[in-house]
DNA sequence: GTCCAGAGACCGACCGGATGGTATGCCTAT
DNA sequence: ATAGGCATACCATCCGGTCGGTCTCTGGAC
C-alpha cells in the first residue's frame, strides 16, 4: 500500500503508471473518500486514473461495481488479519489486546476504505449489501468469541453481554475516519494501544465483592 | 371549510396534516435516513409530504438548506441536554453516568438524525460544515470536561488521555445508528445503561486497590 | 521472415433520462 | 387591493452507461 497523504496529486496530475484496473482502484479508494461516492462522477474518476470510460467499463460491470471491488479489498484483509490474531497463542485477554490494537492499527493505515465503507453502503445493491454484511458479521461474531472465552474463563466480567462490548468498540473503531488526522500527535499503534487497553479495562470483572 | 377542492395527488399515501415547513422536514429526516440525501430527489421528497417544489423552495432555499435545518435541530438538542446533565449537582462519576446514558437513549430515540448526522457531513458547503464541526466540538469538549474533573479528583484513571476516552465513547454512539434496531430485545435506556457502565469501568483507576 | 486474422485493450462521441432549481401566476385571507 | 402561500410548467445541466471504431499484440500459415 503506497497510500500516502495524496497532497502531491491533484485533479491535473493524472495517475500514470502500473495496470489500468489497479490505477482506477486506487483513484477510486481516494475519490470516494474525498468526496463520497456520488459526488464523484465515472468521468471525473476516470480523468484522475489518466484512462477513459471505455477503459473502465471494460474492467467494472457499472460504478457500482468498482465501489464493490474496495468492499471486497478491505473486508478481506481485516478478516484475515482478525483470523491470524484470534488463533494465536496465549491467554485469550493478551490475543484479544492485541488484536483489538491492531485493527485499530490498520484501519488508520487505511483510512480511505474505512470511511467509504460505512458511508456508502447504502450504495450497494441489496444482493452485494447482504453479502458485506455477512462477512462483516462473521468478523464481528469472531471478536465475540474472544470475550466470551474471557467470560468463560473468569477473566472478564459477566454483567455485560459480550454483544454490547464489541459492538461499542467497533463503533469507536469505525469512528477514527472521521477525527483521525494523519498528521496527528498520536500514531495509529498509539490510539490502538489506549483503545484496547480501554477494552481491557471495561472488561476487567467489577469489584472484589462481585462476581458473576 | 376549505380546500373543498377535490383534486387527489397522493401517490404513497402523503402526509397531510400540520404546517408545511415541519412536514417537509419530518418527511426530509426519514427520506434522507433511509435512502440518504443524495438519493433522495426533491421530486420525490415533496410528493410524499403532499405538497409541490413550489412549496419546499418557498421556504427552503435549497435542497442543502434542508439538510442544514435538521443538523440544526440535532445540534441544539443534544448540546441542550448535555449542558442540563453536566451542569447537574452531584459526584462527577454519577454526572458522566447519567449524561453518558442520556446521549445513548436520545440517540435511539432519533437514530433517523444520527444516520443523517455523519454519513451527509460531506453534503453541507463548507462554511455549514465548519459551523457543524464547531458545535460538535463545543459538545465533544463538555465531556472530556467532566472527565478531567474527574482525573483531577482522582477518581479516574489519568494513563490515559481524556481526548481518547471521549472519541471513543461517542463513536460507539455514532455507531448505533448502523446496528441498533427498534424491534430489538434491548431498549434504548438499557443500552444506554450498558454503555455508561462500560465507560466508567475503563475509567476507574487501574490495580486492585483505589491507587493512582 | 512476412503476412494476415483475430482478440483484447482502450477511445470518445453520444444518448435517454433524471435532477435541482426557476418563472410565473392563481387563490385565499386580510 | 395586496401579499404571502402554493401549484404548474419548464429549463439547463449533468450523469451513468453504450457502442462502433481503432490501435496493438499475438500466433499460426506459408
Amino acid at each position: 500500500m503506497h497510500n500516502t497523504d495524496g497532497s502531491e496529486r491533484s485533479a491535473t496530475a493524472p495517475d500514470r503508471g502500473g495496470a489500468v484496473p489497479e490505477r482506477l482502484l486506487s483513484v477510486a479508494t481516494r475519490l470516494f473518500a474525498d468526496q463520497g461516492f456520488e459526488r464523484t462522477s465515472v468521468q471525473e474518476l476516470v480523468s484522475a486514473a489518466g484512462v477513459t470510460k471505455g477503459a473502465m467499463y471494460h474492467y467494472f460491470a457499472s460504478k457500482e461495481d468498482l465501489l464493490y471491488a474496495i468492499y471486497q479489498r478491505v473486508l478481506s484483509m481485516q478478516t484475515e488479519r482478525l483470523t491470524r490474531f484470534a488463533g494465536a497463542e496465549g491467554p485469550v485477554s493478551e490475543r484479544l489486546r492485541k488484536a483489538a490494537a491492531d485493527v485499530v492499527h490498520t484501519t488508520v493505515d487505511n483510512l480511505d476504505d474505512t470511511r467509504i465503507f460505512f458511508r456508502s453502503l447504502h450504495m450497494l445493491s441489496d444482493d452485494r449489501l447482504t453479502a458485506v454484511r455477512k462477512e462483516r458479521r462473521r468478523y464481528h461474531e469472531c471478536f465475540r468469541g474472544m470475550i466470551e472465552e474471557g467470560q468463560r474463563e473468569g477473566v472478564f466480567r459477566t454483567d455485560v453481554p459480550a454483544d454490547i462490548a464489541v459492538t461499542q468498540y467497533f463503533g469507536a473503531v469505525h469512528h477514527l475516519s472521521t477525527w483521525y488526522r494523519a498528521g496527528g500527535e498520536l500514531t495509529g499503534s498509539q490510539v490502538g494501544a489506549y483503545f484496547a487497553e480501554l477494552l481491557l479495562a471495561e472488561l476487567r470483572p467489577a469489584g472484589p465483592g462481585s462476581g458473576a
